[in-house]
RNA sequence: GUGGUUGUAGCUCAGCUGGUUAGAGCGCCGGAUUGUGGUUCCGGAGGUCGCCGGUUCGAACCCGGUCUUCCACCCCA
């Protein structure tokens, strides 16, 4: 059999988990920095939980875990020769795997609402699976890391999450990061002011496109979900939106003067960008952007995507908003939230382009003790032993070399794993230590090896 | 879900319009030379050319199907 793993799916080798752990380090220190603690959910969730949350698409994306045992003998006989597989995959499957980190934090916030201190900060970073199809920087399955705030509805948290994202990317290195903001309540205003706002998603999704089919092909898509021409017309100067942030929103609070919605979201918009804009951001860039839509229905209030540095083509690495009946569905009403998530794999794809993982550390032992002879394996042994207990790490190459060649075999294994020091030899108490860098050898003592290698 | 693309030794790839025992470089293993590696040289192992079927006297190369890879759309991190 040839091996083999299912597709979207990768494995990841020690130089790759070094650089993936080095991300997530990160994040994790600037979560903590920020107040939010950890929590951990399950891979699978009942079906219940997960599926009609993300649209009709989402359903489609969900992997779905047959039952256990004898998975058909209790489903209905015409049912199953009716080949419908809506209706029999819930009988054969209970389980699935998660498909993101919110919705099972929200039936989480529910079920523990008892214990849970309000306003409630947690983040998580665990992997998540889609049944998609791969492609660049798409997998099925991936990680994210996501931070949220639930039972406040204090526009401060908007403000906090945009300079998480500025701290994270900021001590990642990674420079020309484009925060993207928006308000969904500007959208149902702009639907509702044209009078499209049953079409408020085609609506959405089909303006979130502008930067990449053009004014004409935004158009298009319009008129092909049934928007009429008078309301296209009323949105067009909205494609062509220019100047800052402050006068796109003096367009906006025109546009929108019949709409308290509308107003409503400007206003929250104008206090979020002005309040950033004072307290100033490290590396990342604040970006009014009206046509940001993003595909999730939950989302009430602001919106953020985040796009990386031009130079690199890839989707958003990183996204969230505000969301203010999540828990509603669980039964829990009027809990506000707001979070956003950091897309490990992609950001590991933009670092690696840009080249700004070369210098991370990657685990090896400090010494290597090479073995050319039986003799004096139990004096090395030892003097690992020794090291170790001083907290250096330090290995012995495990096979006694026969011959040159594999005397060979070992210095070729000790340049592959860059190791920095090498003793080849143990005599009279004496240890032949060679420094990799300066190529410089010298005989020393235990202790001399000891401070040396420390 | 739609469209395209890829699949030859462990890795990167050759293989002209179908023709006898399928090649290279790197790597790997053994050996020689090098004071303890990084040089040079010699030798060796390793492939039913993704899989199934078809066309043909004959297919790695043509056709169909299938799986896989990567990419774009949809959607999204």
């Amino acid at each position: 059999m040839k091996p083999s793993i299912p597709k979207g799916t990768r494995d990841f080798s020690a130089k790759e988990i070094a650089y993936r752990n080095y991300i997530t380090n990160t994040i994790k220190e600037a979560f903590s920095l920020f107040g939010f603690a950890p929590i951990e959910t399950p891979s699978f969730e009942n079906s219940e939980t997960l599926l009609g949350k993300y649209g009709d698409e989402g359903d489609r994306l969900i992997f779905k875990i047959l039952n256990s045992g004898d998975y058909l003998s209790k489903v209905d006989e015409h049912l199953i020769k009716s080949k419908d597989s809506i209706k029999i995959s819930p009988k054969i499957s209970e389980k699935a795997l998660r498909y993101d980190l919110t919705v099972p934090f929200a039936r989480y916030v529910v079920q523990h609402q008892s214990e849970i201190m309000f306003p409630f900060k947690r983040y998580q970073i665990q992997p998540v699976w889609r049944a998609d199809r791969p492609q660049k920087g798409r997998f099925r399955e991936f990680y994210q890391c996501d931070a949220d705030v639930v039972g406040s509805k204090s526009l401060l948290q908007e403000i906090e999450f945009i300079q998480l994202y500025d701290t994270v990317f900021t001590n990642l290195k990674l420079e020309g990061v484009t925060i993207k903001i928006n308000n969904r309540k500007i959208l149902s205003g702009i639907a509702e002011v044209i009078g499209e706002q049953d079409k408020l998603i085609d609506f959405t999704v089909a303006l979130d496109k502008l930067d990449k089919i053009g004014e004409d092909g935004v158009i298009e898509e319009m008129i092909a979900k049934g928007i009429s021409k008078e309301a296209i017309e009323k949105v067009k100067p909205l494609l062509h939106l220019s100047g800052d942030s402050k006068e796109q929103l003096n367009v906006l609070k025109n546009l929108l003067a019949d709409s308290d919605q509308g107003l409503k979201g400007v206003e929250e918009l104008r206090y979020v960008i002005n309040s950033v804009e004072k307290i100033g951001l490290e590396t990342a860039k604040l970006q009014l952007d009206v046509t940001l839509a993003r595909g999730l229905n939950y989302y009430t209030g602001a919106i953020f995507e985040v796009a990386a540095p031009k130079s690199v083509k890839i989707g958003s690495i990183g996204g969230g908003g505000r969301y203010d009946d999540l828990t509603g569905i669980f039964g829990l009403k009027d809990v506000s939230g707001v979070g956003i998530s950091f897309g490990l794999d992609r950001i590991y794809l933009v670092l690696e382009e840009l080249g700004l993982l070369n210098d991370v550390e990657i685990e090896k032992p400090k010494v290597i003790i090479l073995n050319f002879e039986e003799e004096t394996i139990l004096s090395k042994l030892k003097a690992i032993q020794q090291l170790r207990l001083k907290g250096i790490s330090v290995e012995m190459y495990p096979d006694v070399a026969q011959s040159n060649n594999q005397q060979k075999k070992q210095w070729k294994y000790v340049e592959k794993r860059a190791i920095p020091f090498v003793i080849s030899s143990v005599e009279n108490d004496q240890f032949i230590l060679k420094e990799m860098d300066t190529n410089q050898q010298k005989l020393c003592s235990l202790e001399e090896l000891i401070s040396i290698c420390q």
